[in-house]
DNA sequence: GGAATAGTTCAGTCTGTATTTAACTATGAA
DNA sequence: TTCATAGTTAAATACAGACTGAACTATTCC
């Protein structure tokens, strides 16, 4: 065990990939060449440490084309690396300063602008863990207890169900690049909530805001902090 | 912050720092020569090595006589560290074998087979925490919260009090080698819950068993997960 | 098709930092 | 006192492993 230990230490511990894990911390999927010229180094170097945190499997790729997106393979990754950021010597400043200055870092929470896109994430997160649908051969499907919750909810997906195609699928979002859900479910949901004012549209803007009613179902619901 | 969080990185991502590390998860404070000793290094090598985490801040010396003992100078050090060993590639076995081979460690729970003394150790904490004593010139206070709590908790700190010999004292345990609280209000405590049937001395040894309301009652009060 | 881009692999080089060797201070025991 | 033990500091060495350069495959775009 303590083997292990240093060797997921000393694998961690290089500047390198340190720095890599930084900026993968706030969950969106990179190129190698991306992290490359966000790091300042050569193109081979990046993929040789891309491939050490690969086979330690801390982080995983997709391949998209020519590209390869790589990002942590699961959230305990980004809770080590924020635990380690936890550590970062604090400058003296007054007691009641200090937790205003220094929120910890929370995994995915404030890394996005774009709202509606934060929310599909924390939304396929949310109903991956609680098994309303699962992951099957790079789809997503809709559990049984799934159907059940969603018609609780007040999404029939009986008329979704019998299109043909695919209505439920997990994908990279280009500006968030991280999985939501998209397709006919991902929709249903989405107006289900602006139908009972959890959320609202803006006048002149694709951001969409949360209401306070929202926040709190959507903690109810899906355990997502807004 | 990127900068400082690579910093972080290498300085705990050397084998023999990791080490260290590693052997101080438990809470125990070690000396170096034990250290050198345990990770099979020389004297100066773990000195330098405890210098540089002690710069950090990571670690914590006390000296006593001409030891010195290192230790983790708080406890989101041991949830780093913790994080960081939870990483650690699990060998494939059966989904429902895993939970139970592979607990998440826990900070400081199973450490110890004197339980009198982990009882102690995680009292002191405890109590600090709901500031019913502070820390005060390397000696405990009680307050005056903590006055009335532990009246209510059917210890008369009064006569304690009275005596001249300081009633309430941090000690380094040496089997322990943690804090842990001395003096009589310790003693009144730990009478208090024999006498509750929280605990129970054992015919021939030291050890101290929990009763089950003792399990109950220790969370309630202390926090303390038995 | 050919050119451009994304990524990898492999040998050789180079360097940061851990370790060793050695000389030092401080405390405690006899 | 004197000796033994605990720990530190400083300079010299050694080495693991990151980085570089060059040659390679795979995919997209024109």
């Amino acid at each position: 065990m303590e083997d292990q230990f240093i060797k997921t230490a000393t694998l961690i511990g290089d500047a390198t990939r340190a720095s890599i894990l930084w900026n993968l911390l706030d969950g969106r999927a990179f190129t190698a060449t991306e992290l490359a010229i966000a790091i300042e180094t050569s193109a081979q170097n990046i993929s040789m440490h891309l491939g050490k945190l690969l086979d330690a499997n801390l982080i995983s790729v997709e391949k998209q084309g020519r590209h390869k997106y790589y990002r942590f393979s699961n959230k305990e990754v980004a809770y080590a690396v924020e635990a380690m950021a936890n550590l970062i010597p604090k400058p003296e400043i007054s007691a009641k300063k200090k937790t205003e200055n220094y929120p910890p870092i929370k995994y995915c929470r404030t890394c996005y602008d774009h709202l509606a896109g934060k929310i599909g994430v924390a939304l396929a997160e949310s109903l991956l863990e609680q098994k309303i649908i699962i992951e099957k051969n790079n789809t997503f499907e809709v559990t049984s207890e799934g159907e059940k919750w969603l018609s609780d909810f007040g999404v029939n997906i009986g008329d979704a169900k019998k299109q043909k195609r695919i209505f439920l699928k997990p994908c990279l979002d280009w500006s968030e690049r991280r999985y939501h859900i998209a397709g006919s479910v991902g929709t249903l949901l989405l107006n289900k909530m602006l139908e009972q004012d959890w959320i609202r549209r803006t006048a002149n803007s694709r951001v969409i805001i949360i209401t306070a009613k929202g926040e709190k179902e959507m903690l109810k619901s899906f355990k997502i902090i807004v």
